[in-house]
DNA sequence: TCAGTTCGCGCG
DNA sequence: AAAGCGCGCGAACTGA
């Protein structure tokens, strides 16, 4: 097989600068020691261009002008190809190499592309298995590559990236005759950016932290004890021999919990939050409340955050599943940082390094405000256009009351009745949805009410449901064009809800990918994204100025698919992420 | 015994 | 007819 050279064993990397200086499209494929880009190692660069041998570079063997070409490679303008780039470029950054150029991912291409029939796998052999009908052999062990390299490791590595090529020439004409070449572009850009975020990680205050994990351990001993009393002597259970013996309580056991809390006269069917509502005065509902809060704390957060700082850099660096949910959404995970308590206690210990500030900036209701574009709801979209409160409008309109006599707690119903009623919530849920979220009592004969009053108002977001309701779309697109296939049994409110979230979704995303060339000079970081919401660590002297930057392009991002309905964002300048 | 599923709940 | 949606994670539970 003489379709790679292994360099420098079969030449200089600078023998072959011509072509890959001048060629328009590169396949990159790295090999590492390992998965994290701060304590594991690059050790092998793969790189493809057409008609010509894959180049595999040995980087432990790579003198100093074969870095400084590789270097002018990565930076030309030419389409540089990866299977999960956010990776690669990780690894790449690591070692010193920034990437120029589009990118086009063949994972996030195959992720769009999906249909209901497949791929369900989006590993490179799956790819190229549904793509191009070619199984890609899988080597034992060739994951090693700290050691001395064997010959088959190299051909896999080079296959690797030579498939990368044929992928892109197959996945093009598909994103265009799909009509998504749209959001293609956006996602292709967005991944710079992702990329940026597990590789800069989050500073967490251990001191801050520690104190926290004490605090709430205490609660949870004290809400503990006090649960334990209800159950006194009572909690018995027939053994082998028919004896009644006292058996020990876990807390955490539902089925256990929800016998005590019938033997305490709360007959509910399950213990969740929402069926526990109408007993929240109920002092074992309310002890039961502080000892599961206490447990989530500590289990959830306090307790293996720590374990998630990275010994090189002593930050958290998370995962993000760039389109992670099916909407579009991003995920997050190990440890998942967009599930972080909003209470100031956790927020607060998320810091800037010394000598940086946060800049914290979100969108201000963006997915109510898609919901207006897609719906074309000329109320909402008249509100939206001057300013206005829409949660304060909705409270009146759903009220009767004049907007400048609309109270705090009118406002804060109105929110709630604005996020449910949307996305197709019934009564009974807008009823526990309040309860729970808003903390606003409702009955249900007022839940109908306001439900009736609510699209009697708004015209546009009624008929909207109503074309849906009619006719349930089995495709749907987000207003970039993203695709979902919707199963024959889905739902009004996914119907409803799944390209809202999504178009809010390619937005942030749009805004990611303009972010890495608008933030350029202010050695900004970009280091967590919450839906909305966009994180950055910046050298404190460049603060207001990364402030503006993040502010206008977040809103600029939105411009193109939003006609109607302007965008606000608001960014602020703080020394935790409790600053908002 | 252990992988897979379900519940409950944190976030948006 | 009626219906919020989208995640990840820890602990308990289930089933072979």
């Amino acid at each position: 097989m003489n379709s790679y050279l292994f360099l420098p064993r079969d030449g200089k990397l600078k023998d072959h600068s011509d072509y890959l200086l001048r060629a328009d499209v590169i396949a990159i494929d790295t090999e590492t020691t390992g998965l994290d880009p701060h304590t594991k190692n690059l050790r092998l660069v793969q790189l493809a261009v057409h008609g010509k041998p894959v180049l595999v570079i040995d980087f432990y063997l790579l003198d100093e002008i074969n870095v400084k070409i590789l270097s002018e490679v990565l930076l030309t303008k030419s389409v540089k190809i990866f299977q999960n780039a956010k990776f690669d470029l990780q690894f790449l950054r690591a070692s010193g190499f920034a990437v120029n150029g589009p990118i086009f991912d063949t994972m996030l291409a195959a992720h769009l592309l999906r249909t209901s029939r497949g791929p369900k796998r989006l590993g490179l052999g799956a790819l190229v298995d549904f793509f191009l009908g070619v199984k890609l052999l899988k080597e034992e062990q060739r994951s090693d590559f700290s050691g001395e390299l064997r010959e088959a490791q190299l051909e896999y590595a080079a296959n690797d990236a030579k498939v990368l090529l044929e992928l892109r020439s197959v996945m093009t004409p598909a994103l265009k005759s799909n009509n998504m070449i749209n959001i293609a572009k956006i996602e292709f850009e967005c991944v710079k950016a992702v990329a940026e975020i597990e590789f800069s990680g989050i500073l967490l205050d251990m001191t801050q932290w520690e104190v926290l994990t004490k605090k709430t351990k205490e609660e949870y001993k004290t809400a503990e004890q006090k649960l334990l009393d209800y159950a006194g002597k009572s909690i018995v259970q027939p053994d082998f021999f028919g004896n009644q013996t006292i058996v020990g309580l876990n807390l955490n056991s539902n089925k256990q919990i929800l016998a005590l809390l019938n033997d305490n006269g709360v007959s509910v069917e399950d213990t969740s939050k929402r069926s526990l509502s109408p007993y929240k005065e109920e002092p074992i509902v309310k002890n039961l409340r502080e000892f599961r809060k206490a447990s989530k704390m500590l289990s959830g957060f306090l307790e293996p955050m720590p374990s998630a700082i990275n010994p090189k850099t002593r930050r958290i660096h998370a995962h993000y599943g760039q389109i992670g949910a099916y909407s579009g959404r991003m995920s997050c995970g190990n440890p998942n940082i967009q599930q972080i308590p909003r209470d100031n206690a956790f927020r607060s210990c998320f810091i800037p390094a010394l000598g940086y500030s946060m800049v914290i900036a979100d969108y201000s209701q963006i997915e109510l405000r898609v919901a207006a574009q897609i719906a074309h709801d000329e109320r909402m979209i008249e509100a939206y256009r001057t300013g206005g409160d829409l949660h304060i409008l909705t409270a009146s309109l759903v009220t009767g009351t004049r907007i400048e006599n609309i109270t705090k707690s009118q406002r804060q119903a109105a929110k709630a009745i604005n996020f449910g009623l949307i996305f197709a919530m019934g009564a009974r849920g807008l009823q526990a949805y309040s309860q729970d979220v808003y903390n606003v009592d409702m009955t249900i004969e007022e839940a109908e009410d306001f439900r009736e009053r609510y699209f009697e108002a708004y015209k546009g977001i009624s008929r909207w449901h109503d074309s849906i309701k009619k006719n349930p779309p089995r495709v749907s697109r987000s207003l970039t064009g993203r695709r979902y296939f919707h199963r024959e049994d889905a739902g009004l409110a996914g119907l409803y809800n799944t390209p809202v979230q999504g178009s809010a979704a390619d937005i942030v995303k749009n805004a990611l990918g303009m972010l890495v060339n608008t933030l350029k000079g202010t050695k900004a970081m970009i280091i967590g994204v919450v839906h909305d919401e966009i994180l950055l660590e910046v050298p404190s002297g460049n603060s207001f100025k990364a402030a503006a930057i993040l502010k206008r392009t977040m809103e600029e991002a939105g411009k193109k698919y939003m006609p109607d309905v302007p965008l606000v964002a608001e960014a602020k300048i703080a020394s935790s992420w409790a600053e908002k």
